[in-house]
Parts: structure tokens; C-alpha cells; sequence
DNA sequence: TTGTAGGCGTTATCAG
DNA sequence: CTGATAACGCCTACAA
């Protein structure tokens, strides 16, 4: 049926060339002020849309970037993906991009690959970095630009990130001032290189207190409940006065752990977490947490990407805005 | 620097056409079985890679399809959509397909014109129906390929969801079957179509209990917590059985309004949630819900657009597997 | 069974 | 300023 109008029909019909109505559209090159409105007019007269996949072969582009998805259910994840994702969608549609994505679970890269071998777009942003990063090394291997979300012990790799190490070092001055000095941390995959920044950020806060951090209290790996439950239990025994939890899932199973023990937040023991990801929101508790503006992440990583694309130097770059929030569990 | 290998180089290394190598490849046309094999060896030794968007512009396909995504922050909404996604990846990998997301929030679907418009995918998957469908009436009248998941009154429109009204019937009758008749029903946007099925699955329960519902006891369109706090002590006050909630956004909400009223669940009044969505794993009370294959729907979904981009004929399909999880709110 | 030539819709090169 | 003409990499009648 109804096929598309080509820039041959145009040329055609207004008895021009291919290439005066190429550059009317494209404002590349020397044109006529005339001919030019009269093109002009005509692909607005007749809605003519130009062939992106045409260009794009001409070009060798293709207006894609590849976005990595987690392709696991963590819930308390989805939040930050999921605003990282909008923000890139309105940067990306600003410059005629689109987004594939490349659901990503493990190691199992082959999705990333099969997009990239079959060359379907310009560019990639990976939304989480690891330490040993599979889907990194790839990339730097193929030569495809890309932007990775999180800190990387790589040089080599562009970054932008949230200020995740100032951020806890902060929240963390703010519970040790409030005279709670005996501090437990608990934290996910330590190959999430958010993990070693949430650390750090922890250990920072101990040093400017001039105090030392008790590594007996660090319990990094975490994500198995049954051995939360021990810890939980252990952690009162030994009458830390708090915990902080490296994100919501974590958090969120403290507070199930605590209230299935009978133990009181935040009488018994004080609770934080280092993401807010909202899922904590009909908790028995309030939780004191970080706030990060993620879509902003997102929308810098694809600026970043762009520019990238388009040849254009681009320097790893980490953003400052955060907002520690703070709420009954700190009480 | 390095240039990916084309099909012409092929032909010149191998001293045969670009046509044979093509049939090789693609395994149309007859071709004799010696050249067949050497051509793939020549192939596999120099991994050559056909460019997918070229054989697109030849064979006016792109090798992807769109996915509408929610440009919304609904966190309860998340897991649905990531669940469908994965099972959409896994499909469109199999057929050499890629997704590309379509980020469209309320009204605006530009996003998803300018896709179309710029024939950037072959066909388009829906996540979620709407009474007043604006993507689902600009796709019918673009004439793409489409899915939709979730029902549709409209006939045209060719749909898969999970058996809605079945799973929420089934729920109802089961609280009923208890003994609690004096059930209210809270529920979402009335413009999205689920919210009609399983305030049908509501009704048609009681229908079957030979009972009548209490048309003043459903509320619809809530999300305004401020209203929701009086309609549950409205409630209480009526002494309702139970209340069932549409979705976990709104049972979480109840869940923290009984909370803090001092309304005990279920002792004062049972609660239950038309879909599970995990966020409220951490809340006060364990809830009864329904639970369904999200990532098989994606799965089917993505199913039968391929074979609609094939040009075969699909009809629409419901599927059948739910699970009724109860827990201790309607204890 | 294989090859030739033209087309898919643009952009880029190089003359005029 | 404008226009042929050749890419871009692959597919597909039609011929041989």
C-alpha cells in the first residue's frame, strides 16, 4: 500500500536533483535560498520522513545506542535503571537516537554481543560497572564507544557517576555525630564496584572522626537471609548501636529480620541505608537513606555518549548532588 | 582502521558472485553443497558478520521492534514490565531481533511517532491497554504490526494478557468462601482496561456467591493518599470484612494507613491485592495476592508480533495460569 | 548451479 | 549554487 515518498520523488516532482533536496534537509552544502524553501516546503506539504536505516547505511550509522539492562528481578533496583532509562529516552530523542536494550543477567553477554557484532548501534551505555566487568572488557576490546555508569578501576573507561563515596562518608559523619560510633555495614556483591565506593565512603567518615572502623562489624557478600538473621542477632548481642545497609534490599530485610525478632528500630539499634530506592516506603520503619537525582545520571551518560559518537573528547565525570535523608530509623 | 569484511569480499576471496555467497548465507536459492560449505568455512574462519542494516534496507525490514515502557516512577509497576522485557529479550534474540524501548508517559507519545515515523522498528509491543488508547489508535492508523498486552474493546487491536478476571474472580470467591461478603474493592485509573476486568472478576464472584455488591463500597481512580486514609476509615467504620486492593501501590497504602491509625491487619479487616508485585515483601503484614507469568505474557507477546511481521494471521490469546497466594492478611 | 545487474534510500565526491 | 555518479552492503529477479 501507501509506500513512502523518496527523496527521488521529491527531486522529481520539483525538477530538481537528489543531492539539492539531500542538502536542503541536511543544511549541508551550498544552497539556493529559493530552492531550498521551495524543498522545504514540499516535504512539509507531503509529510515525507527520510529514511533513517538509508541514511544511516550511507552514514555507516545507525541512531541507535545500546543501553545494558540488568536482567535480574531485584527489585529494589529497578527504580534506578528505571529513572536512569527516562532520563537517557529524553537526551537520546533530542538528538534522533533511539534505545535497544541489552537485557544483561551475569556474565551471559551474549545479547550485548549479538548487538554489537551485528553493528545495530553507534554506542553503548552500561548502568552498572563491576570489577571484574565482563561487559566493559568487551566493549574496550571492540573498539565501540561507550559510557559505563559507576566508578571503574580502568582508566581507559569513560565514567560518570553519582558521588556515591561522598555521599555515605557524609551520611556516615551525620550517625557518628549523633554520638552512634559503633557502626556495623552490610553490603551486596563486592564486584559491584558501588560496593567498594559505599566502603570507602564508610571508612572515610571514621577516619575524619579520627576514629577506626571495626572490620569484626563489615559484612560485605551479603544477600542470603538466613545468614542476615545471624548477623542481626549477633550485631545486638553485640550492642552495636547501628547498622547500615548498602541498599533498600538489604535494609528491607533488617527491618523483617528486626520485627520478626522483636528487636526496635530504632530503639534497640539504629538503621540506615545508602540508596533510597523507594521500596522501603510501607516498612514498618522509616529509613534514613541517600538520595541521588538518577535520571540526571542517566541523561549526563547519554550527553556524554553523544558527544562521544560524534568524535568529540569526552573526560569521565562524577556528579555532586545528593540529598541525605533523614528519618525515624536514625531517631 | 579495521573495516568489517562485506559479502563482495567474500566473492572476490573466494572467486565466486556476491549472489552465491548470499545464498550460502542465507540458505534461499539452490546452491551447490561444495561451494555452499566453502564459502561458510571462509566464513566462520574469518568471522564475518552480514551488516544488519543493510540487508534491512535491501529487504525493507530493521530487525527490531519497539517496546512501549512507562516513563512513570510507579515502582509497583516496574516489576510487570522488567519481567515482560525479559521474556521479550529472550525472544526477539532467537529471530535476530533487537528491542527498542519506547519511552512514552501519559499523553505524550512522541516518542513512540517519531519511531515509527522514522521506520526505525517492524513492529510494536503495547505493555499495558488503555480504555482511551492514544498509542494503540496511532498504531491501528499507522497500519505497523502491533501486540498489545492487556485487553482491548477494541477488535481490532490484537491482544494476550493473563486471565485477569478469571485469577481476580477466583480471589474474591475464595475470601467470600470464608465467610467475609462485606468486601470493598479500591482500584486504579479507570482508563486503564485492567482495572475493568478485575472489578469484573470482583463482581462476577459475587454474582456466583449469589450475592449482590455493594456499589458503594468500590472506589476507583484512587491514588491520593489523603483520600484513602478517609475512605479506610470510612471503612473500618462500616465494618467491612475486608478490603481488596487493585495493586500493591494501593494495599501498601492501606497497609500504612491501618498502620498508622492502629487498624490491625487482619484481626480488624482482611486485605488483599489484585497483583503481586513484591514491593510490599518488607511491609507489616504478609498479603494475600494473585501472581502470574509476566515474563511467559512478554514472551507470547513477542511471539506473535513475529509472526505478524511475518505476515501471518495471529489471533488474540488470554493465557491461563495464575496462582492465588494467600497470606496472612486474610487470615 | 551460478552470475549479472539493478534496486533499497541516502549521503558523499567531484565536476560543471 | 547545482547535478551526475558512485558509494553504503545486501537482496533478488532474470539470465546464463
Amino acid at each position: 500500500m501507501s509506500n513512502p515518498i523518496t527523496i527521488e520523488d521529491i527531486a522529481a516532482a520539483l525538477g530538481v536533483s537528489k543531492t539539492t533536496v539531500s542538502r536542503a534537509i541536511s543544511g549541508k552544502g551550498r544552497i539556493g535560498e529559493a530552492t531550498r524553501t521551495r524543498v522545504l516546503e514540499y516535504i512539509e506539504k507531503n509529510n515525507y520522513r527520510p529514511n533513517v536505516v538509508a541514511k544511516g547505511l550511507a552514514q555507516r550509522r545507525t541512531y541507535n545506542i545500546a543501553v545494558v539492562w540488568p536482567g535480574d528481578y531485584i527489585i529494589e533496583d529497578l527504580p534506578f535503571f528505571q529513572k536512569c532509562l527516562v532520563g537517557m529516552s529524553e537526551v537520546t530523542s533530542g538528538y534522533g537516537y533511539d534505545i535497544i536494550v541489552s537485557v544483561v543477567a551475569g556474565d551471559d553477554i551474549s545479547s550485548l554481543k549479538r548487538i554489537i557484532e551485528n553493528r545495530k548501534v553507534d554506542g553503548v551505555i552500561l548502568t552498572r560497572t563491576l570489577v571484574d566487568d565482563k561487559p566493559a572488557d568487551y566493549l574496550l576490546e571492540s573498539g565501540v564507544p561507550f559510557v559505563a555508569i559507576g566508578d571503574s578501576l580502568n582508566e581507559q573507561i569513560i565514567t560518570v557517576d553519582n558521588d556515591i563515596f561522598d555521599a555515605c562518608r557524609e551520611l556516615t559523619s551525620i550517625i557518628i555525630g549523633k554520638g552512634h560510633t559503633k557502626l556495623a555495614l552490610i553490603g551486596g556483591s563486592s564486584n559491584h564496584m558501588v560496593t567498594r565506593n559505599r566502603y570507602g565512603g564508610f571508612v572515610a567518615a571514621f577516619e575524619k572522626a579520627g576514629k577506626k572502623v571495626d572490620e569484626s562489624l563489615i559484612f560485605l557478600d551479603q544477600g542470603n537471609e538466613q545468614k542476615l538473621i545471624e548477623i542481626v542477632k549477633h550485631l545486638v548481642a553485640e550492642k552495636v548501636d547501628g547498622v547500615i545497609c548498602m541498599d533498600d534490599k538489604l535494609a528491607g530485610h533488617v527491618i523483617g529480620i528486626c520485627r520478626y525478632s522483636n528487636i526496635k528500630i530504632p530503639r534497640d539499634i539504629k538503621l540506615a541505608s545508602f540508596c533510597n530506592s523507594n521500596t522501603l516506603e510501607n516498612a514498618a520503619v522509616s529509613v534514613t537513606s541517600l538520595n541521588f537525582d538518577d535520571r540526571n545520571l542517566g541523561a549526563v551518560a547519554t550527553r556524554m555518549l553523544m558527544e562521544l559518537i560524534d568524535g568529540e573528547s569526552v573526560k569521565s565525570r562524577k556528579l555532586k548532588n545528593y540529598e541525605v535523608i533523614m528519618k525515624e530509623s536514625t531517631k
